[in-house]
Order: C-alpha cells, then structure tokens, then sequence
DNA sequence: TGTCAAAGTTAGCGTCTCTTACATATGTAA
DNA sequence: TTACATATGTAAGAGACGCTAACTTTGACA
C-alpha cells in the first residue's frame, strides 16, 4: 500500500508531477472513496510535499476535475473501441455499449460514483459536453437499430430506457451485498434480455 | 437556515434528544450531503452541545445508521402502502412500487445516495436484512403476475431487470442534468413501458 | 556564464473535526 | 428531604485538512 508514483523523478524537479498527481489522485479514489480523498494522501503518493500540487492546480476540486475529464474521455474512448468490432447496426452493438459501461461501472467504482452519485452543485461545462457526446454515440446506434432518421423521441425514449437500466445494473452489480439478489444472475444474459425487450415495437 | 429541532424542551433535559438528533442528521444529509454532514451540525440543529450525541449513540456512524434505519423502514412501509389501492396481481401494482421507489429518490436524494451511492465497507445485517424484505415485496407481486409458484429463477431475473431499471431511474432523475438527456420523458410512461416490457414473454 | 522563471520545499496559519473527562443540572424514589 | 441515576454542558485534546507565504533548487536561454 502506498506506493509511490513518480516517474522520471529527477531528484528536485518531477518529469510530470500534474500527470503523477491525477493519477494518484485516481487511484486514491478507487481505494478510499471521494469523500476519504484528501490532498495530502496524493502528495504521499506521489512522493512530493504538500504544497506541491498548488503550482499545478488552483484547489482540491481542480485536482477531482482533472482526473474526471481524463477518466470520462478514456470511458467514451473505450466505449467506441467497444463498437468497432461488430456490424453496423446490429444489436450486437448495443449490448457491447451496455457490457462496456457495466464493465466500466466494476473496474472503476470510485470514478463512476463520482461522476453520478454525487449531487455537489453544477458540474463542469466540459464534462457536460463529454457526456453528451458519450450519450450521443447510444443515441446513434439506437437510431440506426430501429431505422428511425435521426434521433426521434422513439429513439430518444428508447435510449434512455436502456441507460437506466444499464445504468441501474451497474449500479446494483459494484455492490456485491445487492448484485446477490438477483441470484447468480449472468450480466450478459440480462443485457441480451434487455436489449430486445426495449428495441422492439 | 439552520433551524433549530428541539421539541418538548424542558430546559436542561431533552424530551427526547435522540430523536432530534436523528432528525437534525436526516435534514442535514438532505441538505448538505452525507459528505459534508458533522456531528457538531447536527447538534448546533438540535440546539445542544457537542458532547451531547455521545450519551445517545457510540460515535458518528451510529448516528448515521440510526438514520439509514429509520429512512429504510419508513420507505418500506410507504411501498406497502402505494400497493395497497391496486388489485392483487395486476401490473398497476408493479408500476406502483416503481412510481414510488423513483419518488422516494427524488423526494429523500441525500438518504439514497446515503443507501446506495457509499461503498464504504459492508454494512449492518439489520440494513441488509430490511433490503431483502423491501426487495421481497418486488418479488413477490412479480411472482404472482406470472404466475409463478413463487420466487422461482424467472421470477428472480425479472424482478432484478426491474430493479436496475428503476434504479437506474431514480439515479438518472435525481441529477437534473443526467434526466434532461431523457428529453421531456414522462416517468409515468416509462414505468408503463417498463412493465409489460420486462414481464411479458 | 549569468539571469530568470518555473517547480519544488519548509513551515505554519487557521479551521474544523470527533471524541473524552469532568462538572453540573434535573427528575425520581426512598 | 436526601440520595442517586440520568441527562446535559464546559472545556479541551489531538489531529487532519486546505491552503499560502517565502525560500531554494533547477534548467533553459540570452
């Protein structure tokens, strides 16, 4: 535990201490929680003294920020790379968005609690945008599943459906206490059920 | 802000401080979120010193706990209750339990981020214990629209779909910025989608 | 080589926190 | 009325945290 992050330290100046810091700042909150999260903790991390990270950022939140614009742009990233594989317009599609954000949800809790079981106020423009366009790339493929010209309120009702749910399933499954209830319930078997219950007519 | 909540104050003793107490940390994690809830908050609420939680609880978790079991229990029984109205076995009372565990969401947010937004460490059995039979609640009126002989592995998957649906529901409408994404969808409609959506064959 | 801005460090201020030890007030029962 | 258990207050300990001011080291460039 504790390890610390600090590559290309060259004795009094950091290669990338801004770098170091998000991601031990990121790995904080995946092992403690947001709310467990202190300033300090990533300065330990990453091996330099507590004033440090006031040449990189203005505050804390800044610090959060950052490592949510990075997460977010490598979780729509990830959910293109998700896409690629399988034929255009297939429900194939769909279920691998849905597989990636229930993967995405297991892989990193603390990141995806952050960004949406969180209530603190407005969150940044640019994360607005980031998530729209994230949202957008289920919009399309719903659009193109059901045949519709654009993204229609069918499409836009169905799409969300089918966030919430997979949404909602993310949710339940990070917490294991809850993912029992549903029994031994295989996600992908429920991402299949899903995924033809909501699209069809 | 920043009302006081003492009822039946008699001067040096409490009517019943630990009511108030509960009650002062209920409104606050309403307000404030459990993140920036402190014990001292909820004393200067409840108009007592700080030292006075400690005669009424062992430290700050239980005071919270105290709270998740109240907001837990009184949840319960409102399902129970939207039930009621509707005929036995019919969908409208699976659409009740929806309507209403999204309202609570809405209605209480700090409470159920509190519930299900905080993978701090397990939790209490007697918590655990009030989820499965909130949760049996769902299971059983699913059991019944099938026409199953109780809670058998179709009727496990289904109620789950439910769950996370609902659930990823409530998580999305709680953040005015998530639910706009939806467009102008009405919950009503899509708890009705939902319904028939899951539970047909 | 000398200068300067950038990127660290040290030290500490001010604040808030949870919690406890001890003093004090109150209600009750003998 | 007195004794005692219960409930609250006072005061303070012990520590973490965010952040800033001022100093120091470093690397780059004229």
């Amino acid at each position: 535990m504790a390890e610390t992050v600090h590559p290309e330290k060259t004795g009094y100046h950091h290669g990338d201490l801004r770098a170091a810091l998000v991601e031990a700042t990121r790995q904080l909150i995946e092992e403690k929680g947001i709310d467990h999260f202190s300033v300090s903790d990533a300065c330990r991390r990453a091996g330099v003294s507590t004033a440090a990270p006031y040449k990189h950022f203005k505050n804390k939140g800044e610090m959060i920020n950052a490592v949510m614009l990075q997460s977010m742009d490598r979780h729509k990233n990830e959910m293109l790379a998700a896409l690629a594989p399988h034929p255009e317009g297939s429900l194939e599609r769909i279920r691998a968005l849905g597989r990636n954000y229930v993967g995405f949800a297991m892989r990193e809790p603390g990141i995806f609690l952050l960004r949406f079981g969180h209530n603190d106020g407005p969150q940044l423009p640019e994360l607005e945008e980031m998530g729209q366009d994230t949202y957008d790339i289920v919009q399309n493929e719903v659009a193109k599943i059901l045949g519709e010209p654009g993204v229609t309120d069918k499409v836009k009702q169905r799409s969300f459906m089918l966030w919430s749910f997979v949404h909602g399933l993310s949710m339940l499954s990070m917490t294991p206490e809850l993912a029992e209830k549903g029994g031994n319930l295989d996600v992908e078997e429920l991402l299949e059920q899903i995924g033809w219950r909501v699209l069809r007519d």
